[in-house]
DNA sequence: CGCATTCACTTAACATGTTAAGTATCTTCG
DNA sequence: CGAAGATACTTAACATGTTAAGTGAATGCG
């Protein structure tokens, strides 16, 4: 059997682990982590969205989302509201803490990625963000639980 | 700020996922998690390992790696005994049930994987390859807590 | 030798990943 | 209208990620 170590998941695994390294210091410093900060970046761009929309921007599953929001929500980061028209629905919203939080952390996240960018070279770096834009593609609703009909 | 549904790390979370989420349906038909997969496979590939040395290989902490071990030599997949020079160490390797489930789940591993290779293509994937593995050595010892004395 | 330090590993505590089940609301259709 | 089904979340349960603290064994050194 192939060596596993070189095997794709694990040199995605290994790559993604030493980006995050360089991250989550400055985020543990600020009492967040990176998931908290993948949901305070994705309200930052919006003015209120969906949990479930959420949940597909900042790429976790739905109980993720859940524990997350509502621990953020005691910490006063974001906000909710019900949705009138559809009370299942819920609305979020960054609120102004988190905006101050965010502009807090951001400077130093910039940084960082910046750093990585000069380091690995911004035009490596896009080929490397294309490569893996095309990988995710030419996989996509491939899985064995996806909403498609057709599979064989 | 940059939009972070295209920032590296989640390129690489989300091209990782889509890999992954490719195999969790068949280790999951055999009871297993990819991690477990992970530590299967890499002593699969020797006579024994200690500890530190198999959290190395399969990528893992050391505190997910002792839960892991514990319950894999519950389930009788693995054996384990301390080493007789050095009582603190302890050597793990495979069981014959262990190599037996191995068996049974390979086939359809190696099938995935060449599927997705194919898809993908195998010059791309190697190519691919070869920028994480760049990246990661590019950003290797940069992080806050690494065993450098000489960090800036 | 003896004791502080280091080392290998484990436990603990908390946050998230993952799947299944639960709850409240909304929609559909007879 | 009203019951069956769908939808948007939330909870539950178990496994892992992550950091800190704990435990027992080996080492270094006076």
């Amino acid at each position: 059997m192939r060596d596993f170590s070189r095997s794709l998941p694990m040199s995605l695994l290994r790559a993604r682990e030493a980006v995050m390294r360089q991250f989550r210091p400055k985020l543990r410093e600020h009492g967040l982590t990176e998931q908290q900060w993948r949901i305070l970046r994705a309200l930052a761009a919006i003015e209120a969205a969906e949990v479930t929309e959420l949940a597909r921007t900042a790429f976790l599953l739905g109980p993720s989302l859940s524990r997350i929001l509502r621990d953020l929500e005691a910490r006063n980061l974001i906000e909710r509201k019900t949705a009138k028209a559809d009370q299942r629905r819920s609305m979020v919203s960054i609120s102004r803490e988190g905006v101050k939080l965010m502009a807090a952390v951001a400077p130093s996240s910039e940084a960082i990625y910046a750093e990585i960018t000069q380091r690995f070279g911004a035009r490596k770096l896009a080929e490397l963000q294309e490569m893996l834009g095309e990988l995710e593609l030419c996989l996509a609703s491939t899985g064995a639980s996806d909403d498609v009909t057709d599979e064989t």
